[in-house]
Formats: structure tokens, C-alpha cells, sequence
DNA sequence: TATTAGCAATCACAGGGTGTGAGTGCCAAT
DNA sequence: ATTGGCACTCACACCCTGTGATTGCTAATA
């Protein structure tokens, strides 16, 4: 078993090696941080970390480095979530006051989180699988296009355009609107598809197929509904940082830029036990296996959640980036979630 | 005066280099491509293009490399636009024949010209000035929350959050909406700002506040309007092409997520000349001073235009790049700008 | 005059040898 | 359990050198 100074030895190393880069000799520890003992000790427990694969040397005569392993014993016992800076919470503050249009707040939180700690920031869209149809409308584009936005009760907006295979003049889309909207507002999105189905039934042989048309697209609304998708900022951080992975980190953008591997990862994320989950290293499979993620959910509706997190290096600052995921995941509830009473 | 082949000479260097990534030297040339001339000759010749600046040697005894004015040379006189490859085209058609909501085509869009060039792939949102107000839409988020969501005739919707300090009735809201409806439906985006003045003074007293309030909203939609805005793909292609760049490409994918540097390129542009304008080097000012850029307008309405194209090293496929943000521009203004009668 | 062959000159780069310093591991002493 | 001491290891920086690639120049040639 490792003793309690081997322990306080490991969170020096790693508190160290993110900070220098550089891995950190026996010597280094006793002289700068005064365990009350000499270099000689530091090695023995030492030894024992590297025993327990907890720390490993790059070479014979180099310092230690913190393996995934350490990194995971660090965050789960030793990082302590520090609180926020003066400058960090003035800058969550001053963004808080800005009110804008979803997607634009979206944006800024995001670009914030990476601001605040300086890696790649990921944020996953709201969902609100309760959430009914308010409205909706149909646009003409031209006379041969029509766009459907379909709005709802959880704030989202969803366009699609189509087709149209004849004329269309302004009357006959307002009907339509109107014997739409008289089907389908007030319909949960979890009952759309039944609904759909049955809107082209109630309709005239005539226009049956342009109306199959639109059920279609309300339908890919319904389906895609702004969920599984991320916003991603502070890409260039990855840049940044790349001397911290071995291998390029062109695979790990390409990654993060596809999307679905972080989507499945956030998914699968069980998100009982703490506020803020870590995925180190080899935790991870293929192109993140040299990345830690940290994530956390926020509230985006009474009762769903989302994620938002960061991705960098396992060389990363913890305990402050965790500070900061978890802060504006508490700020994104706080703006999304607050309201108990959803109205439907 | 450089003769006719020293351009064909520089062409071949180009080429070569941007194949290879090796300068190109005068035997290769003279190898390679049968000028029935000896290396000698095109020894002379090179002699002749580095005088103009137009190749330069990196070290005594290497090949030569492109200047950046040599590029802008073979853009301007040398380079083909190629046509399409059959897998481009068939990229483009299977693509062509999904529709989508209008996010995620520009996202595919986007997408789909970052893979067809292997670089950075940025696409300006489409504005519709002289749209006019299709719908105006307001839902309550909880008791103390509105959002606003406007409906343009061009199809774009912006949504913005309002705090509401008294306490909100469904009858109330659906009065207030017809109200905004009665008053701003058909006004163009460039009449709003003054609509909107007159529309809170069109209510009583004791409503005046929130509707100002909504009003402030939807004025600050028309504002930002979605334009001025990038949707950016394929990042991870500027750290794959990261040796192509002398200094870190950190600054320059941080000016390119900043969005501003690129805007303000994108509207500075003129587009009589030519329909694919190419910025290489030092043509651009900063972080962009390294790179090249290759834009084409497309049609986003019946009148205004926006921009797309490609970031990346200097060392790029020109005509190859060329083609393709050629393409998909027209692919864009056929989607977006088909048609000349736009309804109002 | 344009082209060519030949040749000396230049220089990046890779390979190989070496010394140095940092850091460990272990052992014997406390 | 802790410590001082010491031998051992090894990455890294440094220098030296040879090699190959490529040019620039000059004199000959068509």
C-alpha cells in the first residue's frame, strides 16, 4: 500500500509536471517542497509509486512522470476544485448580464470555457425531449421551395426546406399553415411521428404529396432536433499543447471535429456520482487515448441533461479546469433549467 | 523580360514543389518534363525568375522554391482550373440531393468543400438585407423568461432571450404577439429600427417596459442577423499541413476561429475581376501573412452576395482548391439564390 | 545569340564518436 | 524508517567529417 507521504509525493509531481513540463527529480521535491525529509526518502516512495504504475521515468536518469493512473488517483483523492478567480468570475459575470439569441449564447459559453482553461472546449447541445410544438410555420422560398421552421416549447428552431413539385401561391400556404398547426401544436415530439402519419391521412388525395412532403421534414426536425450536436471552441489550444502528445494530434482534432465519438462518450457518462467526470488517457479509446476529458451535465430542460466539458493533453491543470467546467455547467442550468415549470 | 519558358519553367516549379514538398532543381526538370533543353538551360532560366523574385533558393546548394509572388503568378496566368474529378462530382450530386435544415446544410456544405481541398474549409452565413419580416414569434420559457424568435422572408430565424420582471399569462402573450405580428409583418430588415421605436410607443403605458424590452430584442436580431458569422470545417487539416509553416500555426488558427481577420478579408473583396480571388502570403497582413486564401462569392438572395473558400499553407493545390470552392460557391448560390423572385 | 557540357564551389545533412550532467538504485550506516 | 554516499545509466548536446545534391560560371558549340 502506498503511505500517506507517497501520496502527497505524487501530487507534488503531478502539480509539478504541469506546471514545468519537465520531469521531476527526488531532489527537486525535497529541496522546494520541505517534506522535513531528504531526496534519499523521496525515492524509496518512489518507488513505490512506480511499483503501484502510478508515476514511470521516461528514462533511466530522468525525473518522474505521472502515468494515466496517476493522473486518475490525482483527481479522484488529491485535486481539490479550487474556487474561481477574481478575473474568472467577473468574466462569467460580465458574460451573464449579456442576454442573445441561443446559439449566439451558446457560442459565447463555450468560447469562454476555453478562455477560462485554455484547451479545447466542448459543449453539447440542449435537449428537450418533453418539450411540445409551439408553432409552426412554412415559408416560401421562390416558387418551388418551401422552408418549415418548427418551433418549440424548449426554445429550439428547426428548418428544413423543400420542394415543391407545383406553383405555390400564398393562400394555399396559409391554409396549410393553418390546418398544420391545428394537428400539431400543442403534440409532444415524443408523439410527432404517430402525428405526422396521420397528418398526410387527413388531407386531400391533391395535395397528399406535398404535404407528405413537409411531414417528412418536420419529421427530420423531430429526429435530429438540434441534439447531437456540439458546439467546439479554442481548437487552436490543441495546436498549443501539441508537444504534450506523442503522436500528432491530427487524428484527436479530426476526432473532435466528427463529433461522435465525444457524442457517444457523453452518453454514456453516468453522472450520479460526481459533478465533474474525467476520462484520462487510455480510459479512453482510439484517437483519445492520449487526451483527458473533462465533462460535466447541465441542466437543459426540467428534467434531461447535456454536457459541456473540455478536452487537452493529460497534462493538463485539473483542478482548475474542473473548476471551470463545473462552473458553467452550474451557469448553463442556472440559464436553461432554472424554471421548474416548463411551460408546455 | 522572363520569356515564355520561364513561365513554363516556374509552372513546373510550382507544380513539382507543391507535390513533393522538396524544392525542385534544374536536372529534375529537365528530366521530368522533356523541354528539349538541357539543365543548363533551365538553369538560366531559373536565373532569370529568381532576379524577378519569383523562386528563390532556401540554401546554396538546394532546388528552388515558389515566392509568394511566383504563386500569384501561376494563379493569375499559369494555373487551370481543372474540372471536377468524377469523385468530386458524385460527391457534390449525393450531396446536392439531401435537404436539411439550412444550419446543417451550411455545415455540410462547409464540410464537404474542407474534404474536396484537404484544407480549411470557411463559409460566411448568407445575408438576406432586403428581406422582409415573415413572423414574429414569442414563448414563454417559465414564468419570467420570453423568447423571441424572428422569421424573415429569406428564411433566417434569431432568437433571443428576454427577462420579464412581472409575471406572464398565456392571454397576454398571445395578445402581445398579434400585436407585433399586426405592426411588423412585411416591413423590410433596413425599415425595422424605426418600426421598432414605434412600436413600443404604440402600447399603453403599463406594457411599454416589456414590450420595449421585446422590441430591444428584436432590434438586436436584425443587428447581428446571423451575418457577420463563419461556419468553419476542417481545422485538423491545418495541423496535418503544420510543416508548411515556418512558425506555429497557432496564431493563424486562432485568428481564424476569432472570425474577424477573415470577415473583414471577406468584404473587402472585390468581386468583378474574377470568380475564385486567391490572397497568398504577404498579400495578407498577421497571422494570415503565411497562408493563402482562396474565396468566390456565392448568390445568398436576389442581391447581396457572401463568401466561401479555403485556408491553408501557401504549398496548396491551387488549381485543384480553385475548382472546388468554384464549385460548391455556385452549388450555394443555385440553392440559395436560384431564384430571382423572391417572395415578399 | 542561345544553348550546352564540364567543373569547381557551396552547403545542408546524416552518421559517428565523445563528454557531461542529471538522476536513479542500492547499500551500509544510523 | 531514514539517510549519505557512490557507482551506474543514459539522454543530450557538441563536434567532426564525409557525402551528395545543386548551383554558378566559363568556355566551347550550333
Amino acid at each position: 500500500m502506498v503511505s500517506e507521504r507517497a501520496l502527497e509525493v505524487l501530487k507534488v509531481i503531478v502539480q509539478d509536471y504541469v506546471d514545468s513540463k519537465e520531469p521531476v527529480a527526488s531532489k527537486t521535491i525535497a529541496d522546494r517542497h520541505g517534506f522535513g525529509v531528504s531526496a534519499a526518502t523521496i525515492r524509496n516512495d518512489m518507488a513505490l509509486l512506480e511499483e503501484e504504475e502510478l508515476i514511470t521515468a521516461p528514462h533511466t536518469s530522468a525525473g518522474r512522470v505521472p502515468t494515466d493512473k496517476g493522473y486518475r488517483v490525482f483527481v479522484d483523492q488529491l485535486a481539490k476544485i479550487k474556487p474561481l478567480s477574481s478575473s474568472q468570475r467577473t468574466g462569467i459575470e460580465s458574460f451573464l448580464s449579456n442576454s442573445a439569441d441561443l446559439d449566439d449564447t451558446l457560442g459565447r459559453t463555450v468560447r469562454l470555457l476555453s478562455q477560462l482553461t485554455n484547451q479545447v472546449a466542448i459543449l453539447q447541445y440542449p435537449v428537450v425531449s418533453e418539450a411540445t410544438v409551439r408553432h409552426v410555420e412554412l415559408l416560401p422560398l421562390g416558387a418551388h421551395k418551401l422552408m418549415t421552421v418548427l418551433i418549440t416549447t424548449g426554445g429550439s428552431v428547426d428548418q428544413n426546406i423543400v420542394e415543391c413539385p407545383r406553383e405555390l401561391d400564398e393562400g394555399v400556404v396559409a391554409e396549410l399553415r393553418a390546418h398544420i398547426n391545428s394537428k400539431l401544436v400543442g403534440v409532444s415530439l415524443a408523439d410527432m411521428p404517430g402525428k405526422l402519419v396521420a397528418l398526410a391521412d387527413s388531407v386531400s388525395e391533391q395535395r397528399r404529396p406535398l404535404v407528405q412532403a413537409l411531414a417528412d421534414a418536420l419529421a427530420h426536425a423531430v429526429e435530429g432536433h438540434r441534439t447531437d450536436r456540439l458546439v467546439i471552441a479554442g481548437a487552436a489550444n490543441l495546436v498549443r499543447t501539441e508537444h504534450d502528445f506523442t503522436s500528432s494530434v491530427y487524428p484527436l482534432l479530426e476526432a473532435i471535429e466528427a463529433q461522435v465519438t465525444l457524442l457517444k462518450l457523453f452518453t454514456e457518462m453516468q453522472w450520479e456520482t460526481t459533478e465533474v467526470q474525467a476520462r484520462i488517457g487510455r480510459e479512453n479509446q482510439g484517437p483519445l487515448s492520449e487526451a483527458a476529458i473533462l465533462a460535466s451535465a447541465y441542466q437543459s430542460g426540467s428534467e434531461r441533461t447535456s454536457t459541456v466539458g473540455v478536452v487537452g493533453p493529460t497534462r493538463m491543470d485539473y483542478s482548475n479546469n474542473m473548476t471551470a467546467v463545473r462552473a458553467v455547467a452550474r451557469y448553463l442550468s442556472k440559464l436553461l433549467g432554472d424554471d421548474e415549470k416548463e411551460r408546455a
